[in-house]
DNA sequence: TTCGCTATGTTCGTTACCGAACATACATAT
DNA sequence: ATATGTATGTTCGGTAACGAACATAGCGAA
């Protein structure tokens, strides 16, 4: 599998201003990104900020006992590696490929003195960061409040829109361990969406057959993330 | 109650250079945090960045039905307002002061001035942002796997942290609403933690008597969430 | 074609927490 | 001293998700 070949795919990549793009484009670098590739690990100091094109991204922090939980999921909106520009380095989680893809990195130095610069970059950056931010949030909300079956529906549907197609390719033991649930749970949830004709699923492939059906049976934790990042990150950014 | 007369009691203004301590100190206001009082709406554009040095603030989300449940907590050690300078202006949480204190503020204009040079206290301020990420991210963690009682104990000692003595003054209700749970919940898992001799209390106030037993009970969150903000925030900082 | 692996389906008892209703008891104002 | 409100304690039935064990079925390799 090859890099598609355009970066602006990656709609961070897409909003930089002229100037910027061309600084930036001699130095990306394509990658690939399989599926289950560990892109970095808890505590680890990170080499190159990513940018997924066709890449879904999972951020996910992993029990002492190996239990595990998914924080936020990344795809062509965003980026992998904050905490470059954050300045701490690493953080406590795991970047997993959660859908194999592409994408394209740059060097962690030049991230850093791209954003010390203090300029149109410097301020997407922080923003795409707090529509991250809001993600978690409501992650967390949505985690202590909703159901199982809601949950799906807003994984599905986040997942969803980070595609190309209406095709997950992913297993229900997978979802599991991003939701931090049982597979069995994920197992009669899938089950009933299947049955209402939601989705159409069979040994790791997932089809999304009514989109506005998961939109209904979701909580409001999807509508409200999604909103966040469209008022953050507007299609046609003004810079 | 007038504000403590020592802003350095925050820790990130302690943590300014001096320089810039120079310019920011004339700038501060003292403000007073009352019980309850909503420092910032979802939504709502803020007007200033606030830096606790008694009080203690909760970041929480209120949903569509009322309930509720806590993002993050704030105190000494950090500030209220990131959106202001990662430029999204508000968030969809709302800040309300958990612990009635005292407090410093600084004008949106003067923060985003003072972040817009790139320098120290951009990068201190980025550097809290990510500790307090960690903080959300963990949230959302321990709300999927632990239990009440790890989670109540988690609770007691973040909150401990942000405090002078051992004595929270805070109902069962409130706690309840901060966890996202019952009020009958959190009456039974503070009887167990009082029959184990881990806490005193009587109608709103807590006293924490064996701090290493509640350290013990809870779960692994807490230990994750304190040590990356003294790893991004370490007490004699090399900024 | 058969084997073996992986993905999905099903069941059962258990448990933590929920929702609701109600009991007690302390605290303060009158 | 009494009344009133707030904080805490207790109980009961209901339910969603858990843990474990096992069943089926597609798919690819030998």
């Amino acid at each position: 599998m090859t890099a598609l070949p355009d970066p602006r795919k990656n709609q961070l990549l897409a909003a930089l201003p002229a100037a910027e793009w061309q600084r930036w484009e001699p130095l990306l670098e394509p990658v690939d990104l399989p599926l289950g590739h560990v892109m970095y690990e808890s505590g680890r100091a990170l080499g190159h900020v990513y940018f997924p094109s066709t890449a879904i991204v999972s951020l996910l922090y992993v029990m002492e006992d190996g239990a595990s939980a998914e924080i936020a999921v990344v795809g062509n909106e965003g980026l992998v590696g904050i905490s470059l520009f954050m300045g701490g380095e690493s953080t406590p989680s795991r970047a997993v490929v959660q859908s194999a893809g592409a994408g394209w990195r740059l060097e962690a130095s030049v991230v850093k003195k791209e954003f010390q610069r203090a300029g149109p970059v410097m301020h997407l950056l922080l923003r795409y960061t707090q529509a991250l931010i809001t993600q978690m949030s409501q992650t967390a909300v949505c985690n202590r409040h909703h159901s199982l079956d809601q949950q799906l529906c807003r994984w599905l549907l986040l997942s969803l829109d980070r595609l190309e197609g209406s095709e997950l390719v992913m297993t229900q033991e997978l979802i599991a361990n991003m939701l931090g649930v049982r597979r069995e749970g994920v197992t009669e949830g899938a089950l009933r969406l299947q049955d209402l004709g939601f989705i159409r699923y069979a040994r790791g492939h997932i089809t999304v057959l009514d989109r506005p059906g998961l939109e209904q049976r979701t909580c409001e934790c999807y509508a409200v993330v999604k909103k966040e990042y469209d008022r953050l990150l507007p299609a046609n950014p003004a810079i």
